[in-house]
Parts: structure tokens; C-alpha cells; sequence
DNA sequence: GAATATTAGTTTCAATTGCAACTATGTCAA
DNA sequence: TTGACATAGTTGCAATTGAAACTAATATTC
């Protein structure tokens, strides 16, 4: 006894946002599977090592605006991290609200031995891509973002 | 001080998981709004009701396989959707251990009345695309998704 | 047929996540 | 100067999520 309404027909595994999610999992799963394996570091700690890998000393709201994440994560990311020794908190001089962090030496050693394998992962998700097709991918996974970013697109 | 090592200019915003985790959550956000707004319904109650939808009667099983969700979170999904009265749970005759479950009439409304709305802003995402644009999408995505699934892909 | 293994699905336990509340510091207006 | 308000970041509480353990039913082996 099937419904006869048509839009009962609905296949969730058409869903482009289904499509989208089973994606975004399988990057996921796979990237996080390194430096789980590797140093024990959850998808928070990594990122707030990658944001910091690449500046010498942030503070933490300038963490939160680079990494997608809230300041909830993010505190408890440095919390975990500054308890691995691998990052270390100053107080900022110039005003005492804000943090002043950065990556010890033995963070730096972490992300380095982290980062190859990582970057040969990401070019692995690329096989058989050519540039010009990468750069559309990329592009294109932008317009959406915008789509939905912009409240021209969200009337109904 | 700037680290010396030129693999520290790595940039997360430019790492694609990262731009991918971003865009994955930009679309379900946009989406989830919809059902929690209108429902209150989760991620996972919502899955559960597409899946159904399409489908007379399943078992949590072949929810689980068509849903990309665990066993345990369908579960609860279930437990959830039935206290609400939109889903039924019957016993397969032939087999105890399976469920046979369903939604009422009541839940087949709720999905009638929130899939106009989704399926619209799906079509937002798409703004701007041409057919081909969006099959081309699709079609990439699903080609790194296949990428990681290859074991060659995973050497190093 | 009985013992054991497997399967379907639920529940428990622990970890993670998000919202709200909180503390410390700084800014602004009166 | 003081009090109200804002900001940076932390913590508490509750909800969610995932691994493991569990119960009930069925399948397999001897």
C-alpha cells in the first residue's frame, strides 16, 4: 500500500544536503583518522594547531574567527592542548583579557610530523582530477555557501 | 619570529576538508532550521521520516543502511518519532527480531507539510547553477568520496 | 535437541558538544 | 570616580553522540 502522494516518492539519498553530508563524513573520517591515530588529537585540536602553525602568537577569539569553531571549543581545545604541552598562554601586556598563545616547540614538531601526511591525504581525495576541475569543485561548493549567505536566496 | 619551515605557511582556510566542513555546515544548518523551527524535529528524526516516506514499512535495519546513521542513533530516533505519534511499530510476523515500522498518518502529514519547504530551499542552494553545473557537483563529489573509499588511494 | 553463535535492536556509560552563566578586565557615561 | 555595560575567555549544566554492553530472537553446529 504506497502512498499515492508523489512527493512521497522522495529519495533521501537524491537529497543534495543528504549527498553533502555523507561527503563531508567520509572527509572527515579520513583525515581525522591521522591525527587521532598519530597524537590522540581531536578535530578541535588540530585546528587550533593549524590556525596557530602558520602565526607566531594568537589570541583566542582571533582562533575562533580562523577555525569555524565557537569559543567554547576553542577554550577547551587550548585547555587540552596547553595540558599536552604542546601549546603555551601568556598573558597579552597590553590588555590582560586577552590571551596570548602559541605553539611550543613540541606543537611545531607535532604539526610538522602531522602535515605530510595530511596534505598527501588531501591530494589523494583528488585523484584523477585535474586542476581545472578541482578549482570548480571548490568554486562551486562556494556559490552554495553564498546562496545560502544571502538573504535574497532564503525567501519563501 | 616566523617559523622558518615552509610547510607552516599551511593555511586551514585554504585546506579543503576545512572549506568542506564549512560548506557541510552551512547547508545543514540552513536545512535543519526548517524542521526544528516548524517541528522541533532532529537531524536524525527527520532522516528517519524521509526514509519512510518513501517506503510503506522497514525495519530500524534497513533504516540504518539508507539512512547513514548508526543503529543506535536510529534507535532513538524511533523511540523519539513514536512518542510523538508519528511513527508506528509493529512486529514482523515472520520474524521477531525485526520491526515493522511505519509512519502515521500523522507523521506522513508532518513530512507533507515540511518537504515543499526543504525541496525549495535545496533549489536556493542550486541558484545561479545550470543543470550541468549542478550534476558536475554531484558527480565530483561523489568522485572524492569514491577516492576515499578506494584502499589505493589510502597508500603512503 | 542442546549448546553456541549470530543478529536485531535497546540501553548504559562515557565522552563530546552547545547554551547559558560566570569571572576578570576594560570602556563609557554621568 | 563610580556604576553600568561590553568583551575575552572559562566553566557548569544539559543534551547529544558513540562505543560497549545488554536482551531477545533466530540460526548454526554437533
Amino acid at each position: 500500500m504506497r502512498h499515492p502522494d508523489p512527493e512521497s516518492d522522495f529519495d533521501l539519498t537524491d537529497f543534495f544536503p543528504y549527498q553533502v553530508r555523507i561527503y563531508y563524513r567520509a572527509i572527515t573520517d579520513a583525515i581525522s583518522r591521522i591525527y587521532k591515530s598519530m597524537f590522540d588529537l581531536s578535530v578541535s585540536e588540530w585546528r587550533v594547531m593549524a590556525v596557530l602553525s602558520s602565526k607566531n602568537v594568537l589570541s583566542a577569539s582571533q582562533i575562533v574567527a580562523r577555525s569555524s569553531m565557537t569559543k567554547v571549543n576553542v577554550s577547551r581545545a587550548i585547555k587540552s592542548l596547553k595540558a599536552q604541552g604542546l601549546l603555551k598562554r601568556d598573558i597579552n601586556g597590553d590588555d590582560k583579557r586577552f590571551a596570548a598563545l602559541r605553539l611550543t616547540e613540541q606543537g611545531v614538531e607535532v604539526f610538522n610530523t602531522l602535515l605530510p601526511h595530511i596534505l598527501l591525504l588531501e591530494e589523494q581525495m583528488f585523484k584523477g582530477f585535474t586542476p581545472a576541475e578541482r578549482a570548480d569543485l571548490i568554486a562551486m561548493m562556494a556559490r552554495v555557501r553564498r546562496n545560502l549567505e544571502s538573504p535574497d536566496s532564503l525567501d519563501k
